[in-house]
DNA sequence: GTTAGCACTCGCAACTAAAGAGTGCTAACA
DNA sequence: TGTTAGCACTCTTTAGTTGCGAGTGCTAAC
């Protein structure tokens, strides 16, 4: 059963509806406030048959109906009108980005200001990253026997090392098989390929080695490695949670905070997401413990060689069309002004 | 009237009642849980006169008693017995610490982190400042009429400069006087003393000077002090303010973090703290946003030339014993391991 | 196919009642 | 005179109870 265009409108009001109000949407409502010249009982009809086809739900019998998460993605993909800014919201959000800034990592920090200021929700931005070098090897050099220095060299010749401290002895034999299973997973990638990539399977048979790997080894090669790109998280609006109905619960706002909190977690996940504009509603994100909200990302580009990336995070009842057109006017200015004054990173000494 | 003995001894188990289950006591728990050999009607007649004194006070008529900030000095000043770790815990601890950390600066994000662990609360850290150097001069050089470069030369020869944007355009004479009072102001103390000083009532009388001193010129100010004295602000354990039942109202959770969140205020407000254990306890705090938390610093020195400070803040019903026990355990390893590493940065590169 | 009407469900807020914890006071006791 | 038992009283908390309102689903009429 396909969806007729009056179903279509319906569901557009509900979702409106429900965006703007946090409340079950009931058929009269839709009937008085949305001028489709159909009655709250045909609308019942249409709610009930939206229902079955899995875009609505009922918290509860006697209660009006709430989107799901497949009405929203249906809204996001058919739906939704690019809400475009006025001059004089652009020209304002524009006096608020630059206003005083005069480092381009000072941008991106207010970038994210600016978002999560105009959106009310969480929102956070990856300065940019040196795109284009790859990993040449990994190396993994014994100091003592839970002492182990991690060297990563790259393509372009730049060395980092860090020295990680092993929760159980190892002997150089495993240290050489990991480092040639790193080295032959991770060389020829980009730096930011590689923080994306989760080679632990490749190993799994090794229960031990894996343990190793995963507790020890590995944070200390994703700093490295987030250092040598020279990747910082800024976060802004944590506050606006506290604003939203849904969070008013304070378990549930407890556990967005330890989502949030992770910042490595956050960073990994973000530089994992694909270029361009990508909204991921509710379950569409991998983590179960995002599974009640959504994010939307987009990304910015310096000369084709840097990116970085600028989103927000929020609860699935979210203003698609207005974070979008924010988040990508905010990516175009960032771009443009990275080209302008070509990375000019201010001065100091 | 003084204090009896036996007043001292109920109010101490009131304390005690109240720290632990954070609710009001009343005569008879008192009476059961803690034996002092007399009746709740007799505690009950003491309650009284201790809270005419002001050490106790009484949500409403018919509920048990609640100790008063008063009460809370006079625990912390006369009746705490000093918690020693035991050698276990302390070992716990050490473990904790150490474990895996190879660089110094992140030894004192650790330290936060133990911090919190162990007494539950928001705990922060600063990272060691470079103590002894002055300021010379401060300067600020008209770019355009409302951009300003400020200068900081200390006597070091240190020179730190940034860029700052003001909100109105002003004239170089009162550049020059504001550059003038600053000197006066700032020169001759160490970095941290300049952090601690406001100066901001000395040119009370032009109000537009100060206006634009105070919104524009002061934060970069402080920000560019702040990396002179490279100091940094760890914070750990935000979220267990969720576990506080005097946080349980989303409200105050929102208050709560609307303070953690200004970092820059934290820095200032900590630096300006003297030396040594300090316990403020609600209204002592000068804060108004504080006054319903207990904020306990203590510092660690290295070499007598650098120091840093460790504490938490929670609610003023917080185990002043334990915490104050473990964030001298802690400090007291921070000062020995920059004494043995000799601050050691680690490597990379 | 659409709509009016109606019985029904469910959540929510207001209200009531009872229980429980604790106090303050009085009078008796050692 | 200090201590204690007893008792009336206060106030909060919790559990029902009730009524209202919003909303649905179904039926029958248009």
């Amino acid at each position: 059963m396909d969806l007729t265009e009056r179903k279509l409108k319906i569901l557009q009001a509900i979702i409106a509806d429900f965006v703007r109000t946090a409340e079950p949407v009931g058929s009269r409502t839709i009937s008085r406030n949305y001028e489709l010249g159909i009655s709250p009982a045909t609308i019942r009809n249409e709610m009930s048959d939206l229902e079955e086809m899995g875009y609505l739900t009922h918290p509860h019998t006697s209660s009006g109906r709430v989107p799901s998460e497949k009405a929203y993605r249906l809204y996001v993909n058919e739906m939704m009108s690019k809400k475009e800014l006025s001059q004089d919201e652009k020209s304002a959000i524009a006096k608020q980005l630059y206003d005083n800034v005069t480092e381009l990592d000072n941008l991106i920090e207010r970038a994210a200001h600016v978002l999560s200021e105009i959106t009310n929700l969480t929102a956070f931005a990856l300065s940019p990253a040196k795109e284009m070098d790859t990993l040449r090897y990994v190396n993994l050099i014994p100091v003592d026997d839970r002492t182990v220095v991690l060297m990563i060299v790259s393509d372009s010749g730049k060395v980092s090392n860090t020295t990680v401290q092993l929760e159980r002895p190892v002997n150089e034999e495993t240290l050489r098989i990991l480092a040639k299973n790193m080295t032959y997973n991770y060389s020829g990638k980009t730096l930011s390929e590689a923080l994306k990539l989760d080679i632990i399977k490749s190993f799994r048979e090794d229960a031990e080695a894996m343990a190793m790997f995963h507790n020890n080894i590995m944070p200390g090669f994703l700093k490295t490695l987030e250092n040598m790109l020279n990747v910082n998280l800024y976060m802004d609006g944590l506050m606006n949670i506290f604003s939203i109905p849904e969070y008013k619960d304070i378990e549930k706002a407890k556990s967005f905070f330890e989502i949030i909190n992770r910042k490595e977690d956050i960073m990994k996940k973000l530089i994992a997401r694909d270029d361009g504009m990508i909204i991921t509603i509710g379950g569409e994100n991998q983590d179960a413990d995002l599974s009640d909200c959504s994010v939307i990302t987009a990304t910015y580009h310096v000369d084709g060689k840097m990116v970085g990336k600028l989103g927000v995070i929020g609860p699935t009842r979210m203003k698609y069309d207005e974070v979008t057109s924010v988040v990508e006017f905010l990516t175009d200015n960032i771009s443009k002004a990275f080209m302008i004054t070509g990375g000019d990173k201010g001065n100091d000494g």
